[in-house]
RNA sequence: GGUUCCAUAGCUCAACUGGAUAGAGCAAUAGCCUUCUAAGCUAUAGGUUGAAGGUUCGAGUCCUUCUGGAAUCACCA
């Protein structure tokens, strides 16, 4: 990007020179040429008529003519409909490669004292079941996103916050005390969230039951739903729970810990980990206070029922709710405490949410809501949105049971990618260590790469039962272009052949050299694409169309048995050079690759 | 009903933010392992970018209308 900044430079200064007059900044388009293409900067001349008063054609030749001869390492150019492109020679690639293979942090830009502080908050699970397939979209692009930024040069802290309160978790509790015949994780062997996921469940039926019931005794199904007595006692529970009350609070305390410990095992699977978490529970009352301040300073409204409520109807959205008539907090009242204990343990200069795109509207009147009480920094809040995860029959329910279980999906990649392989061959003559880790590797990485090479913001559908690829987009073919490159590093070193002291002068490169070369080289510009555009997305196509770019050449070029030793080390120089950067992408996607497989 | 988002090959997704002939993978068909790892490579086939207008040198991308889908508008979280 550098150097296109640079191009677009010298070519107002010719448009200067030939035509007499400086041209708008952003009639000069400079871009890359496209692969299909001969060249490596392409400039469109069609904005720049108005200044030739020539064809398009005519002017194309004109500008290529005059910063052929004006500038070093442009050594030619070609004409197609109004595209000029640009030719560079082979010494400037080579000496990007040099820069490249010198530069031990190439393409990223590390934090330091001065890079600005980015909160990224992702995860935030329920305490009330375990993670599903969308908490796994969630949490790979939340760690992803914080990799990226990390590499921008920001001071990325990754946080989560915990739903640890609520009536939803009080529905699993109540349904535990009623139908759990004190069943334990260690009493059923069932992980901690999936016991207290069973009795969020088991809620729900008895609540269907009950709401049926009632409607078959005439009332609507609003009257319904709010009399159930199973809702009420809920309620209740939550009530009491706000109270302090000691029974409910140590029922709370014991099922949420069971969860946490199912939560820590599906984590660490996931490769995933925050630097600070927050809980619901601490930050509530805070979020009620500071409404409470807003009511006294009239930004808020209070109804006749006692429940207090932001208008929002002057800004086109309509009211919420912040306190409930009976005083409990509702989502939103932990939302602002949050933020607020956030912005005063951090300071932050953007706090970035990843959260699904069903919550568009929450966060549209956090912002705001944020803003009317006061606080300058609610602007610096971001909402990534991201789409969600459905299946071939529509969306996920957990109440419903038809969700994909993160557990499971991933026990499932960890069996698939031993079957494939073992059927290929690949485990021959590993310890059993090695196989579990190569195959943990290669599992996850096919999970994470499925996720996460789909634009955030798009939904995605998942279909169970077409097991998630491995040839193709996909990690463990990334992974396997990484493997194969670390046998030729290594067959090299055994070989003594040293990607170094290169007699530069005598390479004949060819043009899928020097187009490998291209790619590695656009990394630096992917990184900051995909910081800027806060997409993983934009690293995982990026790092696919390297490795295919590399594979081609593998296999059309001879490396460690080229016959001309310069060739022959620059081609593994080369190789290893593309090796470091599809590591570091992938570590930028939190993928892991192998030594071997 | 209001608001927001989405619609690209049979399927899953791209398209450098308005640029050149809309590209990949899967699935299908046909080739390439006595040679650096075949989880690879090559080729064939597959498209009126949901529809109709508009803006301009130039539209999958921007604007308008329509069709179809999703989310949200809760004293759920």
């Amino acid at each position: 990007m550098k150097y296109a900044l640079y191009l677009k430079e010298k070519v107002i200064e010719t448009i200067i020179n030939i035509y007499d007059t400086k041209p708008e900044l952003k009639l000069v388009q400079v871009q890359h040429t496209r692969k299909d293409f001969v060249g490596d900067y392409t400039l469109v001349t069609f904005p720049l008529l108005r200044y030739s008063k020539k064809s398009p054609e005519q002017t194309a030749e004109e500008l290529g003519k005059y910063l052929t001869e004006h500038i070093d390492e442009i050594t030619g150019f070609n004409v197609i409909k109004g595209f000029l492109n640009l030719e560079l020679s082979q010494d400037y690639w080579l000496n990007k490669l040099n820069e490249a293979w010198d530069d031990e942090y190439f393409g990223i830009r590390l934090p330091n004292k001065e890079s600005k502080t980015i909160l990224v908050e992702y995860s935030s699970p329920n305490t009330n079941k375990p993670l599903h397939l969308g908490h796994i979209r969630n949490n790979l692009i939340g760690y992803s996103i914080s990799k990226i930024l990390e590499a921008n040069n920001k001071n990325v802290i990754k946080t989560n916050i915990v739903n640890d309160r609520g009536i939803h978790i009080c529905k699993s509790m109540l349904a535990w005390q009623k139908w759990g015949n004190n069943e334990t994780p260690k009493s059923t062997g069932l992980k901690g969230d999936f016991l207290v996921g069973k009795y969020y469940i088991k809620f729900d039926q008895e609540y269907k039951k009950e709401i049926s019931k009632l409607i078959s005794q005439g009332k609507n199904k609003k009257e319904a739903e709010q009399d159930a007595p199973l809702i009420k006692e809920a309620r209740e529970m939550l009530k009491k729970w706000e109270e302090a009350d000691k029974k409910v609070i140590s029922l709370w305390q014991k099922m949420n810990n069971w969860v946490y410990e199912g939560f820590d095992i599906t984590y660490e699977k996931l490769g995933v980990d925050f630097d600070k978490i927050y809980y619901e529970s601490d930050t509530y009352k805070l979020g009620k206070s500071i409404i409470m301040d807003g009511l006294k300073n009239g930004k808020l409204i209070i109804k006749k029922d006692g429940s207090i409520w932001a208008d929002l109807t002057e800004k086109g959205l309509d009211e919420k709710i912040l306190l409930r008539s009976d005083g409990t907090s509702v989502y939103m009242t932990q939302d602002i405490g949050t933020a607020y204990i956030r912005y005063k343990d951090f300071k932050f200069d953007e706090h970035i949410y990843v959260v699904g795109n069903e919550q568009d509207y929450h966060f549209q009147v956090l912002k705001i809501i944020l803003q009317e009480l006061g606080y300058p920094w609610a602007r610096c809040i971001h909402h990534l949105s991201y789409g969600m995860v459905e299946l071939p029959e529509g969306k996920m329910k957990s109440r419903e049971g038809t969700v994909v279980d993160a557990d499971d999906l991933i026990e499932n990649m960890l069996t698939t990618a031993k079957n494939i392989s073992e059927e290929l061959g690949k485990l021959d003559g590993l310890s059993d260590k090695e196989i579990d880790k190569t195959i943990n590797i290669i599992a996850l990485g096919a999970l994470k790469y499925f996720l996460l090479k789909i634009d955030p913001k798009k939904n995605m559908v998942f279909n169970p039962k077409e097991s998630i690829d491995f040839s193709g987009n996909t990690g463990p073919f990334i992974q396997y272009t990484y493997a194969r490159i670390q046998s030729l590093a290594r067959k090299g070193k055994s070989k003594k052949i040293e990607a170094v002291n290169i007699n530069e002068k005598n390479l004949k490169l060819d043009l899928k050299e020097i187009q490998l070369l291209k790619t590695i080289y656009h990394f630096t510009n992917m990184v900051k694409e995909a910081g800027e555009t806060h997409n993983p997305a934009v690293v995982a196509n990026y790092v696919y169309e390297l490795v295919k770019e590399f594979n081609q050449f593998y296999h059309d070029f001879n490396i460690l048995k080229e016959e001309d030793m310069d060739l022959r080390k620059f081609r593994l120089k080369l190789s290893i050079m593309t090796g470091r950067v599809i590591k570091q992408a992938m570590a930028l996607l939190g993928i892991d690759v192998p030594e071997k497989m």
